[in-house]
RNA sequence: GGUGGGUUGGCCGAGAGGCGAGGCAGCGGCCUGCAAAGCCGUAUACACGGGUUCGAAUCCCGUACCCACCUCCA
């Protein structure tokens, strides 16, 4: 089965085909730095970040570019909110997100321009656009995009500029007599008065800096070519930015993205998460609530098109089943030896895995088969059937490392310091020797008191045929 | 006003004409000294009203409600 994905500008799902045989180029639109990220800011990392570990099992080679906007509106509003120069305002922040891509084991992507760094680029793009009469400058010296000369305008999102919201836009509202359409976008921005001289830049058309369309199209032109296969964001960037990009760079020429992909929002009663309604869960109190492999499964369990609803045990019930895998991984490795990673990297996932994923990432179908592998591995290891035992091991490592999930992978390693982790081992297992002769002599007061002594103390006893075995709670 | 998405059992969440995905919670059992872990089994469902069809959660028409984008949003 090949894979096949849906695409938001043609609104079917249709086969994978990538422009250059064997490779793949992925633009990410990244985050605006200015406030901490919530959860809704790492959906889409995490289910691109799927996306591509998916491509590359299938032998693509991936080049996925995220960036980061660095300079906006909004950076500049905060920044000067905040008492800060806007550009460590933007370095605050971008390091704050780069932490939580990190802790839910987002592999960086081949690379992260920030806008600041293809300012020359952006020029090009505006006065390319500006010399094919796409673009013009108005008396109040910004540039804007002509959306009546590009009649295509419109087409990613269906709509007609006549159709619009009659209201005026920002943009529109504060702008020069001299704007064509109320619906023209600002590719570049004339400085206004207070703002920081650090913050503009010389161009033909004047001082200023770039409008947040034109640096996702000069980016993306930049790293990945005038043609590439996907461009994704955020459901909510269809319309204006990803219209308003697309406009640009096909006005200026270029091929552009070949595919949309757009993740769902995080919701909370069905009301969408959002910095403005002031109801997103940052991501760092999660990461207190609960460990990260666990956060990540609860954002990468849902297909990526579907709204996911944060309920309230939403985390709990993401920590149940990662305990089950993580507990399986554990007891079977024991049992059969650690499974090398590059044994685990190579392994082909079951066919019902794979069926599930080529088909628009169905993670949902995946994971159904994840758990049968997982009830499986469960019964091989009570039955003493080693060799079950070990293909099971590798065959849900295999599909868990696919979704980022792999619960012996040492990203989710919880000890900074071995040495801990062996003391305290050290002392359990004599505890849990005490026990045994306790157990032993039916001394059932004493092998309970020891039992609650391990469990005030945040351990977990599990006994089996084979002995005790503890794990943290 | 324009453009979209949605409504599936207590909760989350796939599916998209015919054998009730899966998970969590619940219930019953096995195992266990008891528990935990694990295993086995199990009830409850497709917003509403029509229609098409041998057969509809799935297709068509209508209705209701919810959410969003058109200003910044992942």
């Amino acid at each position: 089965m090949t894979l096949r994905l849906y695409d938001t500008a043609t609104r079917e799902v249709r086969d994978f085909t990538p422009l250059t045989p064997g490779e793949v180029g992925i633009y990410l639109c990244g985050a605006t730095v200015q406030a901490p990220p919530h959860v809704g800011h790492l959906r889409p990392a995490v289910a691109f970040d799927v996306l591509r570990r998916w491509l590359t099992r299938k032998g693509l080679r991936v080049t996925l570019i995220r960036n980061v906007t660095d300079i906006d509106d909004k950076v500049l509003a905060k920044s000067a909110a905040a008492g800060r120069e806007w550009w460590a305002h933007a370095a605050l922040y971008e390091r704050v997100f780069t932490d939580a891509y990190d802790a839910l084991g987002v592999l960086p992507p081949t690379y992260e321009p920030r806008a600041t760094g293809s300012v020359p680029e952006m020029v090009a793009l505006m006065e390319r656009l500006v010399e094919k009469g796409h673009a013009y400058t108005t008396s109040d010296g910004n540039v804007w995009f002509d959306v009546h000369s590009w009649p295509a305008y419109g087409e990613l999102t269906r709509q007609r500029v006549e159709d619009l919201s009659p209201e005026e836009g920002a943009d529109a509202a504060g702008a020069a007599s001299d704007k064509k359409n109320p619906h023209d976008f600002a590719l570049w921005k004339a400085p206004k008065p207070g703002e920081p001289e650090t913050a503009s830049w010389d161009t033909p058309y004047g001082r200023g800096r770039p409008g947040w369309h034109l640096e996702c199209s000069a980016m993306s032109h930049r790293y990945l070519g005038e043609s590439f296969d996907i461009h994704g964001g955020g459901l909510d960037l269809r319309f204006p930015h990803h219209e308003n990009e697309q406009a640009q760079s096909r006005a200026a020429g270029y091929g552009f993205a070949q595919r949309w992909m757009h993740v769902a929002w995080v919701t909370q009663s069905g009301v969408k998460m959002s910095k403005s309604l002031g109801n997103g869960l940052l991501v760092e109190e999660l990461l207190k609530q609960a460990p990260a492999p666990v956060v990540r499964y609860a954002l990468a369990s849902v297909q990526y098109r579907s709204m996911l609803e944060w309920a309230p045990d939403t985390l709990d019930e993401a920590r149940t089943t990662w305990e089950r895998l993580s507990g399986f991984v554990t007891r079977a490795s024991e049992r059969v030896g650690d499974v090398p990673a590059d044994e685990v990297a190579k392994a082909d996932v079951p066919q019902a895995f794979a069926d599930a994923m080529d088909d628009d990432l169905n993670v949902p179908q995946a994971l159904a088969v994840v758990h049968e592998h997982l009830r499986a591995g469960n019964s091989a290891l009570a039955a003493g059937d080693e060799a079950a035992v070990r293909s099971e091991l590798v065959a849900l490592r295999a599909m868990l490392d696919v979704l980022g999930l792999d619960p012996a992978d040492p990203q989710w390693s919880t000890s900074s310091d071995d040495r801990y982790a062996t003391a305290l081992d050290a002392l359990v297992t004599a505890e849990l020797a005490a026990r045994a002769q306790a157990r032993a002599a039916k001394d059932w007061a004493t092998s309970d008191a020891i039992r609650d002594r391990l469990a005030a103390a945040g351990i977990e006893v599990q006994d089996s045929a084979d002995g005790a075995r503890w794990a943290l709670s």
